[in-house]
DNA sequence: GAAATCATTTGCCAAATGGCAAAAAAGCTA
DNA sequence: TAGCTTTTTTGCCATTTGGCAAATGATTTC
């Protein structure tokens, strides 16, 4: 919890009972490796912020297969991409790589902070802006590049999961197949 | 203008002096083709929302290619990943690639409207967090399938923009030289 | 430690794409 | 319309990637 409070502080100021407000609201919650945080169809209730550990967004294309979306790591928020007040069905699933950590909070609750906190949602902003640009950043090149390319700036953007996650994820996250990618990590080296 | 109140009140209400202080604030502006909007590298002092046209998001790959990263086509915002408040210099380009009209702000009004407006940055957010998905919805699948996969996405999420952008642009967008998405189209018909 | 399971690497060949340059088509201007 | 410029299409060949299946390696379980 004090993580996500430090967190929030790089954002903005808050202050002691504002501080509380939000820990009193906040609740820890565990995943286990392969347990799903969200799954297509099942509508999401809470807002879940990342302490420790990797998860995955995937979805399935018109093939079945599983695309990897993006990975999400420590330090960042869960939350849908369009806004938090409105009933959420996500048509993608969110997996855990490794086991999991997070501070969440139901819908309600976290309502009730943006109504009582002022400058709340304008904090959120900022997050889920930085959040999206790093995102942005992380994802926008790998169209133009071919599959060396593309592996060679996944370690470097996410330099702490590339011991972490399987290869065939990576692989589904770059648009390669598992076959190309290790051919293409063995002439790497 | 009204355009773009129209548009915000879709994401919420907003009564009559707060849309008379909206209006007094913007600015309408045009661009002719290939004029610029941003350049890299020089600070960004505006918000605009885009009525008309069609705006290229582009930067320049390590060989100096010019990889596209979006289009940003009518009733958009445009404004930097990170938040409107701080100074913001951008990396990449923004090129109208057909004549566009656009209402702007500059950043002192669009923060004095802000703290003028109880909700504003909520319903900016919920701008944002909307224009997000539609992004990545747009975007996400493209690395996951071959080029004529791709091109037939492309039409279906942007069927207003094939005819109006040129084939160079599209291809860059989908990550594939011009040539192959040539004989893409023609395999297709 | 052996068996079973899961993850990764490899071989083989077909298909897709890139690089380069020339040709063809489309658009623009005098 | 002719000439010029820009955009799009093509041909040729090298390289990359995919698909499939088998082999190898790693991990887990009993």
């Amino acid at each position: 919890m004090d993580q996500f409070i430090k967190y929030l502080l790089q954002f903005g100021n808050l202050n002691e009972p504002q501080i509380a407000l939000i820990s009193s609201k906040g609740e820890e919650l565990e995943l286990c490796k392969d347990d799903f945080y969200w799954e297509a169809g099942k509508p999401v209730k809470q807002i879940g912020f990342l302490i420790a550990g990797v998860i995955r967004v995937f979805y399935h294309n018109n093939k079945g297969e599983e695309i990897t979306r993006y990975f999400i790591d420590e330090n960042h928020l869960v939350l849908s991409g369009s806004t938090v007040d409105e009933a959420y069905t996500p048509s993608e699933y969110l997996c855990a790589v490794t086991d999991c950590k997070l501070v969440t909070f139901t819908k309600q609750d976290w309502k009730e902070i943006s109504d009582t906190i002022t400058g709340w949602d304008h904090l959120v902003q900022k997050v889920v802006a930085t959040h999206h640009s790093e995102k942005v950043s992380r994802r926008s090149e790998l169209v133009s590049q071919d599959g060396t390319e593309r592996y060679l700036d996944f370690i470097r953007k996410f330099p702490t999961l590339v011991n972490r996650v399987p290869l065939s994820y990576i692989a589904s996250y770059l648009g390669i197949t598992q076959s190309s990618l290790s051919r293409i990590r063995k002439n790497i080296r």
